[in-house]
DNA sequence: TTGTTGTATGATGCATTGTTCATATATTAT
DNA sequence: ATAATATATGAACAATGCATCATACAACAA
């Protein structure tokens, strides 16, 4: 993943006195497992990009070829190809091709609520703070 | 924001001529303003750490300190600081100081419902590839 | 075949990000 | 006051990620 993320398992990473343990037990055996995790990681990082994010966006109102994809987020088609690259490989978006051209879509409901659920937080908090 | 992501605005950066200029002009006029896009992928960047997502996962059960929480998640007390630091920036969690310690919960229910989504994309994904 | 158009991809360079280390602040105890 | 505990923060380094460039691939036309 990462930084080769310590993970020591040694319980001793925090030294205060005062965390309950049986708190800690019970919370550590329901977390996913570290592969869902990961993957569910993957997915918040693809709409972590500003770029992708507009991408996304412009695919909620339908299909759309990668050039027409190019045209309304301002960037080169090797950029956007790239990002369709990734969102493909997990899943988010679907192709299909015709001639030379290749059309993308969304693939499940799950990204637009997804997107539409950040929206509104990001909105809520957009004027009571900075 | 990023690599002074170019946005030169011409509508040349795509060579295609068989584009649908009214399908993207119609799109490119109902995407987010700039502004709110960043707070969103700035929102999904938070997600998208494995760590802080199982610190997320581990405060869905509600409310722990900052100790709780790195001994949960197996990271050093400093790492787990800054972890929720940036989670206030963007208040997808909300503090109460009780004596030495710091209590953390989620900020509301948008966050949750995110990772829940996301949860069930990733499973109904994972099997099906790679 | 060759040429042209639409899309995909590998490599490179720069920017961003997370962890660690050291230290600072805050609260309570002695 | 000093000491101890709980958390916060700044700087530095390592690792990752994105845009660009060049080029490759795929489909169609002449």
């Amino acid at each position: 993943m990462h930084h080769t993320t310590t993970e020591t398992d040694g319980a001793d990473l925090c030294a205060v006195k005062f965390t309950r343990p049986d708190v800690v037990e019970r919370i550590r055996a329901r977390l996913e497992t570290p592969r869902l995790r990961l993957r569910i990681s993957a997915m918040f990082k693809l709409l972590s990009d500003p770029a992708r994010l507009k991408i996304i966006t412009a695919l909620e109102e339908g299909e759309l070829c990668v050039c027409e994809i190019a045209a309304i987020v301002q960037l080169s088609q090797s950029s956007v190809s790239h990002h369709l690259r990734s969102l493909r490989e997990l899943n988010l978006v679907r192709v299909r091709r015709q001639g030379k051209m290749v059309f993308y879509v969304l693939a499940d409901v799950h990204i637009s609520a997804l997107v539409a659920i950040a929206r509104d937080h990001a909105r809520e908090t957009l004027n009571t703070n900075v």
